[in-house]
DNA sequence: ACTCCACAGGAATAACCGGGCG
DNA sequence: CGCCCGGTTATTCCTGTGGAGT
């Protein structure tokens, strides 16, 4: 699967000068493994549930939970992969399609991407949504295939499906029945949410939910077995220290049995030991690792926030453990020192309690007798990585 | 025991915004 | 293109509150 480009190894190494990485691809999210540890059972029932499409009958509709990290993109790859080089040869027509439906904006755009993989084509724009999809059945139907589609991420789809996109959703679980004979499609859902389901109509959820297989998350031992096997193949012999590994193995396991965050975690470190020339990757490379992942996202949220949210932000930052009528007033300057509109104080109470919700900053509400009640604010971030976050914030150049 | 502060946070309503549709 | 629709943002107005000060 994963295409070592001599060129591109070679290109590696020379920006390295001593590597102790033999080959960062491995630890790339990308990166799909010749084999998958522990999900035995997932792998099973997975193939279990496709197994009918052997025999040329149709096999029902599959619903695949977990949490994040948990392995279920790999295996639904893997197993389609599998099946598909085992039916390579024979006359029976089956053809796997995997998308992901965070990387289309639309369900149009999923559609299109879609009907091109089984080999309808289509306009990327100008035919209707019910009109693609009725060329791509009439596709299906005319070649007699019988087309699995995979749908990674689905719950987004359904986040972004306006009425039509559910329609859409709802046809597509029960587009067999306008099917002949000959052909079938069968939907794979996968989700990272369990509660994903509340939110679909309960007739999609009938016919989608055929069979549903939830994975498990890795325990800690596993995890580690993981990072063993991928260590192997990505650093250069005996680099990684045992409590390195123990550690990365121990985060990730904190919080889910998050597989791919503790790769993520390895790599990180791996990278930060080589640019610092180190001939191991120890604990504490690990450990500096998590926190700058860490320092990104809370640049990352910080910078997706809108102007006043920012002010306000900054706000806090500048008066810290103040209330909000003092924060508002810090707020207010900032405002007019930028030549901007302010919004008003309830407004202001509102995002900051949205703030809140997201853990950048807490508030505590206190009693104050004759001074009334109120909320006082603290920064629960370094301020410096407010800073950071906001430099490159041409408005709010001028008030950090 | 009573007052009164400085807000919290609910409700109603208006302004705005992006996408779909004829 | 304008129009409508649903969702979000923001404003206005409002009622409620624990305890320091008297």
């Amino acid at each position: 699967m994963s295409n070592h480009d001599p060129i591109d190894k070679l290109l590696d190494d020379a920006i390295s000068g001593h590597s102790i990485l033999k080959d960062r691809r491995v630890l790339q999210t990308s990166h799909e493994p010749e084999t998958i540890l522990h999900r035995d059972g997932e792998l099973a029932k997975t193939t279990q549930s496709l197994l009918p499409i052997l025999k040329k009958s149709r096999p029902s509709n599959l619903l695949i939970y977990g949490k994040p990290g948990t392995g279920k993109t790999l295996v639904v790859k893997k197993v389609l992969e599998k099946i598909e080089k085992r039916v390579e040869k024979s006359e029976f027509p089956i053809k796997f399609v995997y998308a992901n439906a965070k990387d289309e904006t639309t369900i149009y755009g999923l559609l299109v991407s879609f009907g091109s993989k089984i080999g309808v084509d289509l306009p990327t724009t100008g035919l209707s949504i019910s009109t693609i999809f009725k060329k791509i059945l009439d596709h299906i139907k005319q070649n007699s295939m019988n087309v699995v589609f995979a749908i990674d991420e689905i719950d987004y789809l359904v986040e972004l499906a306006s009425k039509t996109g559910r329609d859409i959703l709802y046809n597509l679980t029960r587009a067999n029945e306008n099917l002949g004979k000959d052909s079938s499609l069968t939907l794979i859902g996968i989700s990272n949410l369990l509660s994903f389901k509340e939110r679909l109509d309960p007739r999609v959820i009938s016919s989608l939910g055929e069979e549903e297989i939830v994975f498990t998350n890795y325990t800690v031992d596993q995890i580690k077995e993981i990072l063993a096997e991928r260590i192997k193949d990505a650093f250069v012999d005996n680099v990684i220290d045992a409590s390195a590994l123990n550690l990365c193995a121990a985060m990730a396991g904190q919080e889910h049995g998050d597989a791919r965050r503790a790769i993520d975690l390895l790599r990180v470190a791996g990278e930060l030991a080589e640019r610092e020339g180190s001939n191991n990757v120890t604990s504490d490379h690990i450990r500096r690792a998590a926190q700058k992942m860490e320092e990104d996202k809370e640049v990352t949220a910080l910078n997706a926030y809108p102007l006043h949210e920012k002010l306000l932000i900054v706000a806090v930052m500048r008066s810290n453990g103040a209330s909000t009528g003092e924060v508002y007033h810090t707020y207010k300057e900032l405002c007019k020192t930028i030549r901007q509109k302010e919004v008003t104080q309830r407004r202001a109470t509102q995002i900051l309690s949205d703030i809140e919700l997201s853990g950048l900053i807490t508030g505590k509400i206190v009693h104050q007798g004759i001074h009334g009640r109120t909320k006082k604010y603290n920064l629960t971030v370094q301020p410096e990585t407010i800073k950071k976050a906001f430099q490159n914030d041409v408005i709010l150049a001028d008030v950090l």
